[in-house]
DNA sequence: CTTGCCTGTCATTTC
DNA sequence: CAGAAATGACAGGCA
């Protein structure tokens, strides 16, 4: 990093996953009072001066870090001078002092870019087109060194150098727009002969945004900011604080998805708060003296700050930028209220055209495709340390929220000169994805919106019958119609083929018709028979009437009292017989119902029951042979018997598991439906989700550049300066030639990849 | 008379 | 290896 201006520490920002898990208030707190902190360093040395944190070196950060962190915050005296200090700490000669414990000192030492070649800094820039611009890598690698070891004399260099930009005029006299005019001269300079970055630049040149103000004084144009943050240094820690903690509510609604404010509140068990009011995460870094300020007195006390200072800022801005009147400012910008969906009253292409309307380019080392898909950028937001929704924010997601929307596919063209919404893109790409979505729901039949009805309505609707005929009637309805028509056409029959089933103890397939558990047993790949069509076999097969006990007495002395000669052993056919069914007298009705096998028996004169051969386990089955004289013929006919009858349960059972098949592939058909529905309808809601925190991150990227100043103090041109994610957490101010190249780089990346 | 469904039976395989 | 079970194939009955 090679733009000493760029690295100050007023311009160090870590967003990343601190985000997620809502240390993102901490740290773009301490962000805007240009504290960079490494927390892994801070924690690991215990150091409590809080501008020995060094803000740079991401980590996974957890909340008994956080707690303590917020501990020793909480006992911080911070002067304000201190904390000024590291708003503008700098050499006489403007450049970074290397003494401050920033990522941009070391990046500036280890890019070889320690250039303070010019009393204003303005030739920073060159340092920032080679060192930062070249490997975002580099800068995490020589950042990473960089930590919060200062020595005493470190920390008085650093006052006396502050004491000495105090003494230089280092607040906002110094930063004349002559200054900012060299700087520009550079910025151009190097941007001369590049192909990148001319886009934002061409149009940057007349910059049109209504975002856009023009400074009273230099006449430049300045981004629209949040007001009363026009001065940064104006901003005392507290202030900051509250800003934050307003603009962050942090409550139990809150919509951080992976911040536990629960956790978060029992983390901090000296918090004392007022009955009833929101827990605040950023209180505890509050003053002792405030903390009995409820969260009320804190808005108020915003209010008036915000008030006081939007005086300065053009309204017309301040509508633009927040979509809101200039009355409701502070309550359109910062009634972020938990429970209020983001940008109520701003739709998406209001969140990506008006409310987003400056030219941020925060690219990173890992910049996205801008085609990615909504649902792809969830995962592949996921960081290396972390995992679901708290690592949404990961360095990729930023590189694809932030991405130069030039850039961006999806950019909409809409936004014409217009600077275009940094998070245009990816918010696109997650309307796309929601709309492709709703394509996919509404092809389907799977309506999202209709998801819950459906999938209650699944409990009985199939949606999917193999029988074309088959109306989407419930399935139990379908089970009693059909166990209905079953039980009608066995309606001749006094018996039922449950009991007659229960009474086959050899066929060993017990689930029939019995089965009145079948639905509760849903979702089971066992062998679930299917009711109806059980029951016709059974009720269908006459023979079955002989299993039962009393029906087989019946039977056998229907048998013996029957003439055999009127049987036909091997025909017994009677082809007329059923059309006389109704007027037949019992004995012949059950002899019409008898098997063949049945007569073949009579005729062969076999001294026991069909039922018996067949039924019967082989000992048994054996026995009874034993016990009568048997001819051959006989032997062979129940041998024959006793096969045929087992084989003929055994095609039943084999049909009936067939049918069960059948079902069970239907009721998985069902679930997978139903599963499919749900997933939809949790993919809409974490796109949603997605949607959120991307206007969250907006919004923040909009008021972390907003806040800016050069040293004139000037805020920065979107057109010329974006917010960079770095590698190494850190969030730095590097000019849009460079954004832009990295942009162009990672997405030849991207498709390299793919390919 | 044809057709589709149900059922029984056989042959064969599998357990 | 015998027997039971499973299953495909086929045929008859019937609406």
């Amino acid at each position: 990093m090679g733009h000493p201006r760029e690295l100050r520490g007023t311009e160090m920002l870590s967003l990343k996953k601190y985000f997620t898990e809502g240390l993102i208030q901490f740290t773009i707190l301490l962000s805007l009072i240009g504290v960079r902190v490494d927390v892994d360093t801070y924690l690991n040395s215990q150091l409590p001066p809080l501008r020995e944190i060094i803000l740079g070196q991401s980590s996974a950060y957890t909340q008994t870090q956080f707690h303590n962190l917020r501990n020793t915050l909480d006992g911080f005296q911070v002067p304000s001078t201190e904390v000024s200090a590291w708003l503008v700490h700098r050499d006489p000669d403007g450049s970074v002092s290397g003494t401050q414990p920033s990522a941009g000192i070391a990046l500036e030492n280890g890019g070889g870019l320690q250039d303070g070649s010019g009393p204003d800094g303005a030739v920073r820039e060159s340092g920032a087109e080679q060192g930062f611009g070249e490997e975002l890598e580099d800068l995490g690698a020589v950042a990473a060194p960089v930590n919060g070891d200062l020595t005493k004399e470190d920390i008085d260099l650093i006052d006396i150098l502050w004491r000495q930009d105090i003494d230089l005029g280092a607040g906002r006299e110094i930063f004349d727009y002559s200054h900012r005019q060299k700087e520009s001269e550079v910025d151009k300079e190097l941007s001369d002969g590049r192909e990148c970055g001319d886009g934002w630049r061409s149009t940057g040149g007349q910059v049109t945004n209504r975002n856009l103000l023009v400074d009273g004084e230099t006449g430049e144009s300045f981004p629209a900011q949040v007001p009363g943050v026009e001065d940064q240094t104006a901003l005392s820690l507290e202030e900051c604080l509250r800003l934050l903690e307003a603009t962050f509510p942090f409550g139990e609604n809150s919509e951080f998805p992976a911040a536990d404010v629960s956790t978060l509140s029992e983390a901090v068990p000296s918090e004392s708060r007022p009955a009833g009011i929101q827990s605040s995460l950023l209180s505890p870094l509050l003053p002792e003296t405030e903390s009995p300020f409820d969260l009320e007195q804190q808005w108020q006390d915003l209010m008036s700050i915000m008030e006081m200072q939007a005086m300065e800022v053009n309204n017309t801005t301040a509508e633009t930028l927040y979509n809101g009147t200039s009355g409701d400012l502070l309550t359109s910008n910062y009634n972020l209220a938990p429970n209020t969906p983001i940008n109520q009253n701003v739709s998406l292409h209001q969140a990506s055209l008006g409310s987003c309307s400056q030219d941020f380019s925060l690219f990173s080392s890992e910049i996205e495709s801008p085609s990615m898909g909504g649902s792809s950028a969830l995962l592949q937001l996921a960081p290396d340390n972390s995992t679901g929704l708290n690592s949404t924010f990961s360095s990729a997601n930023f590189s694809g929220i932030f991405f130069p929307p030039q850039l961006n596919s999806t950019v909409n063209e809409t936004a014409g000169p217009e600077l275009p919404d940094p998070l245009g893109g990816l918010l696109d790409e997650a309307m796309l994805d929601e709309i492709s979505l709703m394509d996919l729901a509404i092809e389907e039949g799977f309506n999202p919106v209709q998801a819950s009805q459906l999938e209650e309505e699944f409990d009985s609707d199939s949606g999917l019958s193999l029988d074309s005929g088959h109306s989407p009637a419930s399935l139990s309805s379908s089970e009693a119609s059909s166990s209905s028509s079953s039980s009608s056409s066995s309606s001749s029959s006094s018996s039922s083929s449950s009991s007659s089933f229960s009474e086959e103890g050899a066929v060993g397939y017990s689930s029939d018709s019995e089965n009145v558990d079948f639905e509760e047993a849903e979702g089971a790949v066992g062998y679930q028979p299917e009711y109806s069509k059980f029951c016709r076999m059974s009720y269908q097969d006459p023979s079955q009437l002989h299993y039962l006990p009393y029906l087989e007495h019946v039977g056998h002395n229907h048998t013996y009292n029957m003439a055999p000669g009127t049987l036909d052993p091997e025909e017994p056919k009677l082809p007329s017989v059923g059309k006389k069914s109704s007027k037949e007298k019992p004995s012949e009705f059950l002899d019409k119902q008898m098997s063949r096998d049945e007569h073949r028996a009579r005729a062969m004169k076999i001294p026991f029951t069909n039922d018996k051969i067949i039924n019967l386990p082989v000992e048994e089955f054996n026995e009874l042979l034993s016990k009568y004289q048997l001819s051959e013929a006989q032997l062979s006919l129940i041998r024959d018997i006793r096969r045929r009858g087992k084989n003929k349960m055994a095609a039943q059972n084999c049909r009936k598991r067939k049918l069960d098949t059948i079902l069970n592939l239907e009721r998985d058909v069902e679930d997978l439906q139903r599963d499919k529905s749900k997933l939809l309808r949790e993919k809409v809601e974490f796109l949603k989700s997605i949607r959120q925190m991307k206007q969250k991150v907006q919004n923040l990227y909009q008021e972390v550049f907003g806040r800016l100043r050069d040293e004139n103090g000037q805020p920065y041109s979107p057109n010329q300066y974006a917010l960079q994610y770095a590698s190494d957490g850190s969030v730095i101010l590097i000019p849009r030639t460079l954004a832009d190249q990295q942009a162009r780089r990672q997405e030849r990346k991207q498709k390299d990849r793919r390919k």
